[in-house]
DNA sequence: TTTTGACTTAGAGTTAACTTTAAGTGGTAG
DNA sequence: CTACCACTTAAAGTTAACTCTAAGTCAAAA
C-alpha cells in the first residue's frame, strides 16, 4: 500500500468522485483541509482520501453539512468530545433508520401495484378487481 | 364506511397531512382533480383521499413530480396504458431498491464509527486503535 | 511554447418541490 | 355580524447543497 502519495486538486476530485469545486466548497466549510505546497497549490494524501470516503459515507447516511460541521468541531476538540460525537451520529443514526423504514414500507406499496399491473396484463386479475381491493390481501396486519 | 362524506380544502389539507398551498399547487400540476360545488369552491372524496395516500406513497418512493406527472398523463388514457405506466413504476422501483441498498451500507459503517465509540469510552477498544483498523474486523467480503 | 490546470474572492445560478404573498372578492360558521 | 375560510393569478421566496463564473495571476505538462 502506498499511504504516501499526493494528489493535486483535479486528480484527488477523480479519485473521490468529487468535483474541484466541491472539494473547495468543502474545505470552506471546514470539512476538509488540504495541505499545501511550496507554491501554495493543495495536495491531498491517502490519509485526506479516507477521510473523504468516510465523510461520503455520512453523507449518504441523510447527515447534512450542518452535521458534518457540527461533527468536524467536536473532532478538532479531541477525545473528550467522544461522548457528544457518538450522541450526534446516534441522532443521525435514528433519523436515517426511520428513513429507510419508511421508505420500504412504500417501496412495499408500489411493488404491490407493478404486481397487480402485472395481474391486469395477464388477465390474472379480473378487470373490475380495483387496486385497493387487491391491496387489502396483503393487509392481514392493519 | 362512510365513502361519501365531502370535504373542503382546509379540512381535506388536515385530512392527508397537507397544506392547502400544496393541495393547490398539486391541482395545477395535474396530479388532483378535485369537485367544485355551485360557488366553484374545492371539495374532496374519500376517493380523492385514497387517490392521494397514494401519490404520496409513490413519492416516498422517491418518485419525482415529472415522473408523478407522467404517470397521471397515463392513467388518463385508459387501460392500454397499462404496460407503459407498469414499465415507469418499474423504474422508479429498481432506483428506491438501489437507493434503499446504498443508504443501508452507509449506514452500516455509520453503525460500527458508534460502535467504535463505544469502545473506545468503554474502553474496550485501544487508544491507539484507529477506525480504520478496527473496520478491517468487519471487512472479510470486501 | 502553447495549452492545461491551479490559485483567489465574491457572488450569481441551479434544482426540486414546495411555500408564501399580494390584493381583491365573496361565501359561511358561530 | 364578524371572524374565518375559500377563491383567483402571477410571481417571488425558501431550502440545501452544490455549481459555476468572472477576471486576473501563475505554474506545469506536453
Amino acid at each position: 500500500m502506498d499511504t504516501t502519495r499526493e494528489y493535486k486538486i483535479g486528480d484527488f476530485a477523480k479519485l473521490v468522485g468529487l468535483t474541484t469545486f466541491t472539494l473547495r466548497y468543502y474545505e470552506n466549510e471546514g470539512l476538509i483541509q488540504p495541505h499545501r505546497n511550496r507554491n501554495g497549490r493543495r495536495f491531498y494524501t491517502t490519509q485526506d482520501s479516507r477521510w473523504v470516503g468516510f465523510l461520503l459515507h455520512l453523507k449518504g447516511t441523510g447527515m447534512t453539512m450542518t452535521e458534518l460541521k457540527q461533527y468536524v468541531q467536536l473532532r478538532a476538540q479531541g477525545d473528550q468530545t467522544i461522548a457528544q460525537r457518538k450522541a450526534l451520529l446516534r441522532q443521525v443514526q435514528t433519523r436515517c433508520r426511520n428513513e429507510i423504514a419508511e421508505r420500504k414500507a412504500n417501496l412495499t406499496i408500489l411493488n404491490h401495484k407493478i404486481d397487480w399491473y402485472d395481474g391486469k396484463l395477464t388477465h390474472e386479475i379480473s378487470d373490475d378487481e380495483s387496486f385497493a381491493d387487491y391491496l387489502k390481501k396483503f393487509n392481514e396486519n392493519s
